[in-house]
DNA sequence: ATGTGATTTGTACTATCGTACAAAAGATCA
DNA sequence: TGATCTTTTGTACGATAGTACAAATCACAT
């Protein structure tokens, strides 16, 4: 109902609607959702704070526009190099391949869509953090298929781990990827510079590396059969 | 200047301070600092939003006191856990050691303090999410001395590892830790119920053996030093 | 050029925010 | 009991939030 589609763009700035989206991207991805107004978004994006009402209707409105605008290309990217991934034949580059297939799309750009898939997956963080009630129904009915895919593929690579080890695991990966677009400046902090956080091709091979151990770990139950847990218990 | 330390606690109801804190932490903790007023705590603690104003004068002065509330005993406790833990003999027992004394205090409560560590644990996880400006300035100058003594003590373990992947690894460590108690529920549902994300024991188990393997990957330079990387690039 | 529909602007409304402050209530001890 | 200090209550104020809506402005087909 919005949008004309003419030979030309319309609107005095070269699309509004696409500024609007980007600049929300970016405040709910480093601030929170909450704590940006939508006169922040505006003025960040040059536009009249009814702008956003118009295009959106309403702030919860934009952010699930964003959600949808993502989703659909990253997804199908993990799909395409999940699927390339599933044909490698050594099963250790298999499995190297499918972390990989994970990682890589959450932190670069989705080929067409500007700025890139690390600001999504940072939002993505974000809101999950702040328990964003718009965002857990997306991400429940979009991402979980994409998991579940993912978690069966490196089960297929590591057939003598119990599912549930699997799952945690993965779960520990997604955490550690969040985290890495989150407070990137931590890792620059805590290396006393010798690192930068922020470099997402060296972030994407410390994670690779780092995760496919942590698959490859012995499954718990039969985890250090003749060892004792050393010095604390887990209970307070 | 605000208490006086008679033989009974005064106030009409036992500690209502006490209550603020923890309505607000639990609060917090859940939904972001952003997302919560001071109404919605002083409802949530059975008080009056002026109670809030009298103890603790600002919104951002009570998050700084629940900061302050946890910081030293969680560290304290971390403190002595990792002494016990460097002197573990065996390298492998001691590594194992050091990562759960990290771990546990995260997830377990502070001796004394009401509630546990968790919450405050996932309280930290989401502010950091959120950038809170509070936070990060606590955070940086009360944790950093530990993280680097963690990571000192994981360097001893693993003196064949670059410092640099060692910080990288427990970059991811603290990302999982927070990612496990910010949504437990998703452990859940992707396990299709055979796994509980809430269950605190489990979730250490299964974060220490993970990440154990993790940090005796092998450093990212020598890596596969014979071996192609299998199917993508890193960079769009 | 002019009318038409899409977009942008400006502004206003109501709700709620954090905070301040005076009055009430409770506790403590001479 | 009455004086004094601490705590709680109730209320109010200015700022800002999300959203609505009419007027102004633009792009474009005729």
């Amino acid at each position: 109902m919005v949008r004309k589609p003419t030979s030309k763009e319309s609107a005095r700035k070269p699309n509004m609607r696409e500024a609007i989206l980007a600049a929300a991207e970016e405040l709910f991805a480093t601030n929170g959702f909450n704590a940006v107004s939508v006169r922040d978004i505006a003025q960040a994006a040059g536009a009249n704070p009814g702008s956003v009402t118009y295009h959106f209707k309403t702030k919860d409105g934009l952010l699930l526009e964003i959600y949808r605008r993502h989703c659909g290309p990253m997804n199908l990217r993990r799909s395409e190099l999940l699927a390339a991934a599933r044909r490698v034949r050594d099963l250790q580059d298999r499995l190297e391949a499918v972390v990989r297939a994970y990682v890589v799309p959450a932190f670069t750009s989705g080929s067409d869509l500007a700025g890139g898939g690390a600001r999504f997956t940072r939002l993505r963080a974000v809101m999950s953090a702040e328990g964003n009630e718009v965002a857990r129904k997306i991400i429940a009915q979009t991402f979980d298929d994409t998991s579940h895919a993912f978690i069966d593929a490196i089960h297929e690579s590591l057939p003598h781990i119990p599912r549930t080890d699997i799952v945690w695991r993965s779960h520990f990966l997604l955490g550690a990827l969040y985290y890495s677009l989150v407070t990137p400046e931590r890792v620059s902090r805590l290396s006393r510079g010798e690192a930068d956080g922020g470099d997402a091709a060296n972030a994407i091979e410390q994670l690779v590396q780092a995760t496919v151990a942590a698959f490859q770990a012995p499954a718990l139950d039969q985890a250090a059969p003749a060892r004792r847990r050393p010095v604390v218990s887990s209970k307070t």
